[in-house]
DNA sequence: ATTCATTGTCTCAATTTGTGACAATAATAA
DNA sequence: TTATTATTGTCACAAATTGAGACAATGAAT
């Protein structure tokens, strides 16, 4: 984490969304002894590709290469600069204010967001932080920042890109029913979807691999398995 | 400019969209002595919004306040840091290599697009430039570092944009007639619509007020004439 | 008066989506 | 073994949207 390694003034920012539960969750990392809670996010090397750095944070927080990854706004109103917020921080961690005095400077921000299988996921904190966990997005803790604002956006523009983006795959695992599929979208949008039209849309996209039934030793017709490979 | 008053390793450009004679034309500059051709971009002041900043490039590109803008994505990969085309700008316009050395480090672009009405901008280049001019968007001079890709990825983002906001409105002036609107569309997605079904959408949609009708002096029925104030 | 190009609107067909019905099925209970 | 139950896959029909063309109305030129 040394200055020149880095570039200065901008930062980025990840909201990792996670399906359990029947609900949509996100990473949420809390920092030591500070009660502040922020999304993982980090800064990029001089050498290194914006794009390439964002999928190093998020190797480091949840073990994953290959995530699905969409960048969908940067952040950079003056109203978001807030060193006092970060000086506690780095004052908690006893870190030396004078080697990191470049983080208390203005960060414009690059936010991502991505789409993890939750089961794969062991979430990690890096070192400012002793807590990096799963979030209902609909019961967040208060965030630094502008990251509430953040959140918001993701999950406005995951709703947007839900239809012309075949988004739905990237939360579940390899093999699923036509339920689990349905019950992520119904996450993603806050609202119930008719079941007859959901299943007929879905395979109308011709996107859907069909694989045995699953037998759930319920009471009632197995349902078949589908993944989206081909 | 000097580089203590403004953010470091972060830039912006804007893609500025016009219509006129019957396709969508963008705003290039270009560099004294270089043959180089670039957006017209800027830098982020300390204390200033990246919005803000970007409103205050175009208005002094283009002479306009309010102008429609949208954010549509912020390039970082190092393949687009060339500093000797910097350099060479910067040596064409005999500025002090030393002063402004902080123009040839690396930056991150947020780009954005623009909406304005052709008619009322009178393009203003910039000290380093000695034109700012507007080309059409099929003809387009060759451009430095990735500014072709930033070009293709607004085109693209307008066009997904184009149902979902009020976009066309933005390049007509404030009163336009059907056929008009129907033209900034098929210039924006590159190919015909469907006069009926253009009409009857478009009416639809509830938004336009119809006028009295303007009479072209030609061997045909006068069409109506349409604004989107309310 | 006739011709001409364009406009506004209508009609019908084709496609997509909303809504419910219904038989098939896998486990459980009787 | 046989009924019961919840869920699944599919179909049928209605409603809404879109595609495609027809056609009369109109303003100016001939």
């Amino acid at each position: 984490m040394d200055q020149k390694d880095f570039l200065t003034n901008i930062a980025f920012d990840s909201v990792v969304f996670g399906f359990s539960g029947g609900s949509l969750k996100i990473l949420i990392m809390e920092y030591h002894n500070t009660g502040f809670f922020a999304l993982p996010g980090g800064f990029v090397q001089r050498n290194e590709n914006l794009n390439d750095a964002v999928r190093r944070g998020l190797k480091e927080r949840t073990g994953l290469d290959n995530i699905y990854l969409e960048q969908f706004y940067t952040f950079g109103d003056t109203a978001r600069y807030k060193p006092e917020i970060m000086q506690t921080i780095l004052e908690s961690g006893n870190y030396s204010l004078e080697k990191y005095e470049w983080l208390l400077d203005r960060f414009i921000s690059v936010a991502y967001y991505a789409l993890i299988n939750y089961k794969e996921v062991v979430p990690q904190p890096d070192a400012l932080s002793d807590s990096c966990e799963w979030y209902d997005i609909d019961a967040l803790p208060p965030l630094i920042f502008d990251h509430a604002d953040i959140v918001a956006k993701a999950l406005q523009t995951l709703r947007d890109n839900l239809d012309r983006k075949l988004v739905g795959m990237n939360l579940l695992p390899a093999r699923f029913t036509m339920n689990d599929l349905q019950k992520v979208y119904e996450a993603i949008l806050g609202e119930k979807i008719r079941r007859t039209t959901f299943q007929r849309k879905m395979l109308s996209l011709e996107i859907l691999k069909r694989h045995e039934k699953q037998y759930l030793g319920k009471a009632h017709k197995a349902p078949y398995l589908y993944s989206f490979e081909d």
